[in-house]
DNA sequence: TTCCAATAGTCCTAAACATACCATCCGAAA
DNA sequence: TTTCGGATGGTATGTTTAGGACTATTGGAA
């Protein structure tokens, strides 16, 4: 019966969610995303309606319907699923990661870099303080995974902040 | 005749380096990219062949065969191109930016930080002397665009050497 | 003269994207 | 007791992308 699918960096994502969360229905894992992962992977809401119903379609989640009210869909993790998620936990290939930042495109291609950073030190620092309140805040139970990678998203935003700073104090006319 | 189309990233890029190369067949368009954009917004070159299309149909771009041999297809801007990527260039809106690695998501789920690390490490190291040697290349005529840009890139990558360094020398037991 | 590597281009399918739209629930106020 | 709005929850749809697999052309060396 379950028809072979691929498995995708969002598969690994619903995978993942559901083996910290035990189960989940698609919106409980739209609100999950939007506090971690979603913070360094973005993915439409959409995906998280789609995607556990593919993995269901092939075996790694089973789906189950509430009795009662709005009979939402709950999905939690069958033991093929268990096992596809710890074999891409363990595997430690050097997959390559994708930057997309429109503001660099634009500054590559020459848009006023003062300007620019007018813009971006707002995101950017909004952003990063937003991350700062995370690690402020006094948790003594804290996961570790989510907390070190919450350290390098701080770490990028710094950089990436002090880098406009420098970009939004640059006198103009120094042209090469 | 042309008809409406959304212009992309994608579409802004090919724009971009047709405004600066002039004109281009896909094949240098391939080019270009792997050696400059390509390294902080990755694109399948199938996309470099598609695109060009796309845009000439709608009028941004325009596509003359070469005469003799393979006859291949050049593409140069329009008036119409060269507007909208100069419309596009001068829009400072706060676009979201993207961080997508594998790494990350792993790290985030549990897998082992120092394992992680060891095979980060050398991806990373990689491209950042692979930049740096950019940087220290003894160039006077440099576009600053271009310059600016490699040196966030620069930045980044430190500040994810450093990062993984870190969780390579943490020692294990140290769960909260 | 055929063989190979580099060059150049095409095509296909699944997945991701974005967003608009639809439905349900619940409590407050009219 | 209706009705209204906001939060909750879900679906549908058309493009675009991803990313290979595949094909073709060319020039040179054996």
């Amino acid at each position: 019966m379950s028809s072979e699918i691929e498995l995708t960096p969002t598969s690994h994502i619903v995978l993942g969610l559901l083996s910290i969360s035990g189960e989940a229905t698609p919106y409980d894992l739209k609100q999950m995303v939007s506090v971690s992962v979603g913070n360094f992977w973005s993915l439409p809401h959409s995906q998280l309606y789609a995607e556990p119903a593919r993995l269901a379609r092939a075996g790694y989640v089973i789906e189950q319907r509430e009795q009662h009210g709005r009979r939402r869909k709950r999905y939690s993790l069958t033991d093929r699923g268990r096992e596809a998620f710890q074999d891409w936990l363990s595997v430690l290939t050097p997959e390559p990661y994708m930057l997309r930042d429109p503001a660099l495109l634009k500054l590559f291609f020459g848009a006023d870099p003062r300007a620019l950073a007018k813009v971006q030190l707002e995101t950017h620092r909004q952003k990063l303080s937003e991350y700062e309140m995370f690690l402020n805040a006094p948790i003594e139970h804290h996961m570790a995974g989510p907390w070190l990678a919450l350290e390098l998203g701080v770490r990028h935003e710094r950089e990436t902040v002090a880098f406009w700073e420098e970009q939004s104090r640059s006198d103009e006319g120094s042209r090469g």
